[in-house]
DNA sequence: ACAAATATAATAGTATTACTATCATAATAT
DNA sequence: ATATTATGATAGTAATACTATTATATTTGT
């Protein structure tokens, strides 16, 4: 994925942040620190204080990028998922059977995230356990609808009516292609938060990873 | 399911609590109002000092029933995934033809819960939607291992247990029992929330709910 | 009926969080 | 060289998530 990364920003709504983040030196240690410590020591635990003291910086200085942790928390997960929706786009974009197509779309949201270094400052590695440990805590909220209307989550809504649309060309006549897109999205971070914590309620393990199991799912729906 | 819930207690790990709230009145208004106000205002916002106002006691008092609220909500997810068990392994019980049995499995545990007050304290419907919006939180946590290792999830993994060893009666061959199995359970939660927040990403709704695409999901797969 | 035990209530206090506000200083742009 | 903008330092506030202590009910055992 190296190539072109380099070249390409990850457009999120500004809505979500003050100042961007990508647009200074301060504003990438943020994204960058913020990454290593949400994966360390869990969103809960971490603070903008925190964070502060381990860039060298300070508490109120943070307070110019992002209002709360939470907003920093859109910002780190759409990133994720605009960074997944580049590779699904560009490695899917050149294969014309629709069958095919939709099984790397899946081996890619699906798969176990291994080292990249295309964005510096960015961890793509633990950037993929935090949105497989903290996603979820970004929409269950009470706020979900006015901020959903903000735009807050366009890019994942975007991620998953591609998935959908590809379900679509494969088999028109099946009746849940967004349930079913949102099912694989989803579900693949539950499957990969079992296999790490509660490996009795999963058949994923290191050999047999949730991209084996949606495939065959997904296959076997669609047939 | 009225009739023989009446006499039957769900049993919650001991651990969970400091004092069982079965077992007082105080312990009880607890339960009923902390599922009234979570459901209202989201796990974020409720504290026990609010709680202590709206049942006329006191902070300190509730502190005697619960170390915090994390383990108050793990309480009545228990009570929640027990009272689902109950209903699941009472109806199914009597059907000897695997298929049905699996099927009807499927329309408990994914159902929308409607009305019941077989537990006067208890909400099922307000429960049922705290399950819904707040049930991750319980386990996206750093602490998951030492309170997996506790026992704060047994009900929940004996019920996706149950529907893994249903799901193998139907089709011993099938490869993934356990997974397939947390995801009818985890995505039945999830599609029950996008069809109140991101009806785009979902086809369930009013008329077709996630019954229907479960049932229709897991015949496929198992055939 | 009375003392002892237990449950609940009231009050106070602590460290931390999640901010806001203000002012000083450093870097950069014109 | 000056004005603008970015960052840093400090202080302050209300709320949270508790703990500790003491007082007052309520229940129970004899």
């Amino acid at each position: 994925m190296e190539h072109l990364l380099r070249s390409v920003k990850i457009e999120i709504n500004d809505k979500i942040y003050v100042k961007d983040p990508e647009s200074s030196d301060l504003g990438k240690r943020i994204i960058e620190k913020s990454i290593l410590m949400i994966s360390e020591m869990g969103f809960e635990s971490f603070t903008f204080k925190k964070l502060g003291t381990k860039i060298g910086s300070n508490e109120s200085s943070i307070y110019r990028y992002f209002e709360n942790k939470h907003k920093l928390l859109l910002y780190l997960t759409s990133w994720y998922w605009g960074w997944l929706e580049y590779q699904l786009v560009f490695t899917t974009n050149s294969i014309a059977d629709t069958k095919r197509k939709l099984e790397k779309a899946i081996e890619i949201v699906t798969k176990t995230t291994v080292e990249d270094s295309s964005f510096s400052h960015i961890n793509e590695v633990l950037l993929s356990s935090i949105v497989i440990n903290e996603y979820s805590k970004s929409y269950l909220t009470k706020e979900v609808d006015v901020e959903n209307k903000e735009g807050y989550f366009v890019i994942y809504k975007r991620l998953v009516t591609r998935l959908s649309a590809m379900i679509r060309e494969v088999n028109a006549d099946y009746k849940y292609p967004n349930s079913l897109a949102s099912t694989i999205l989803e579900g693949s971070l539950h499957q990969h938060f079992l296999k790490d914590h509660f490996s009795s309620l999963t058949d994923c393990h290191k050999d047999v990873d949730p991209t084996r199991y949606f495939l065959h799912l997904v296959s076997t729906i669609l047939k």
